[in-house]
DNA sequence: TTGGAAAGTCAACAAGGCTGACATAAACTG
DNA sequence: CAGTTTATGTCAGCCTTGTTGACTTTCCAA
C-alpha cells in the first residue's frame, strides 16, 4: 500500500525502498516544515523594518551581484516588474539600494547596496546563515552534499542555471 | 575572505570547508530555487481550478489526517483561524472536504476529504512526488538521506514535532 | 450553573503576487 | 533619418493569503 510505486522493485542490488509515495510524501513535508525554519530569522528581522520576503531577495541577489540590472534581477526573483518595482522603489527612498545609470547602455539601470542597504543584508544573512551552519554542523558534510544535491534536482532547468550563475561554491 | 569563519580551521582532521560562509550561501540559494521548483507543479494545477496554496496545504494535511480538527490543522500550518477558515469554507462550500461535528465534543469540526476532494488531493501529490521521485532518482539513495537529515535541523521544534507525528517513514 | 475552550463570522488592513495600459529614453535597424 | 525594439518606470485595479480585533454561538467540565 505505502509502497505501490517503487517498493520491491530492486535494480541489480540496490533498494529502492527511498521511492515509495511514503518516503516521497516525508520529503515534500520535510520541504514545507523546513522552508518555515529557513525563513523564519529573517522574517522575524524584517519585520522591524516593516519589510518583507520581497525586500530580503532583492537584497540578498543585488548583493550577490552588485552593479546587477534590473532585468537580471527579474529573471533570477521570476516576478513581474511591477512587482520588483514596488519594492526597489521603496529601497532605494530608503537608502539601502542605489540605482545608477548604466554607462554602456544608459537605459539600463545597475544596483548596489548603499553602507545602509549592506549592513541590513548582513544582519539578515548573518541570521539566516547561523541556522543553516548549525543545521550544516549537526547534519555533517556528507549529508550537506545530499542535500544540495537533491535540492539542484529539485530545481527548474532555467533556475538551475541562475543557481550555478552564483558562483560554483568550491564545489 | 569567503572562510572568514570556519576555512582553516581543522578539528581532529576533518574538513570544515562546508561550513564557510560561501558554502551557506549556496545553500541558502540552493533552498530559494529548489522551493520554487517544489511549488511549480502544484501551483500549476491549482490555477485550472482558482485556488491557491494554502487550498493545497489545508488538503494536503487533511489527507494525510483524515478526521483531523480545526485546531490541529491550524498549528500544523502556523496560520489564523481567519486565514484558514476563510480556505475551509470554499473546500467545504465547493464539496472537496466534509467537515463534521465531533461525537464526543460537539464544539470540534473534525475533516475529511469527500471522493472529489481525494481526487483533486491525488492529482496535486501525484504531480510534486512525480518531480520528487526524479530527483530522488538522480541523486540516489545516500543523498536523499542527508537532504531528509540537514532539512530536519533546520525545522524549528515545534514543526519536527509536527513533521513526526505524519509517521516515521520507515527511517 | 458558570467559566472558558472551540469554532465561526464580520470588518478592515497589508504584503506581494498578477494584468493591462501607457510613457520615456536609448539603442538598434533598415 | 525614421521606425522599431528594449529597458525601465508608473498608474490603476485585481487576487490570494496573511494579519488584528471584536463578537457570537456552542457546549464541555469543574
Amino acid at each position: 500500500m505505502a509502497d505501490r510505486n517503487a517498493a520491491n522493485v530492486m535494480g541489480r542490488g540496490e533498494s529502492l525502498l527511498f521511492l515509495t509515495d511514503d518516503q516521497l510524501r516525508r520529503g515534500i513535508e520535510a520541504m514545507f516544515f523546513a522552508y518555515r525554519g529557513f525563513t523564519a530569522d529573517p522574517d522575524r528581522i524584517l519585520q522591524d523594518y516593516s519589510y518583507g520576503r520581497a525586500h530580503h531577495r532583492a537584497i540578498h541577489f543585488i548583493n550577490r551581484t552588485p552593479g546587477t540590472t534590473v532585468n537580471n534581477l527579474l529573471s533570477i526573483l521570476g516576478v513581474t516588474k511591477q512587482s520588483l518595482n514596488r519594492v526597489l522603489r521603496t529601497l532605494v527612498e530608503d537608502g539601502l539600494v542605489d540605482s545608477r545609470v548604466g554607462t554602456r547602455d544608459k537605459r539600463e539601470r545597475h544596483l548596489f547596496l548603499t553602507t545602509k542597504g549592506a549592513a541590513l543584508e548582513r544582519e539578515l544573512s548573518e541570521a539566516q546563515r547561523s541556522r543553516m551552519r548549525d543545521a550544516y554542523r549537526a547534519a555533517g558534510p556528507e549529508a550537506v552534499a545530499g542535500f544540495r544535491t537533491v535540492l539542484e534536482q529539485m530545481m527548474n532547468l532555467e533556475m538551475r542555471r541562475q543557481y550555478m550563475d552564483g558562483g560554483d561554491g568550491a564545489r
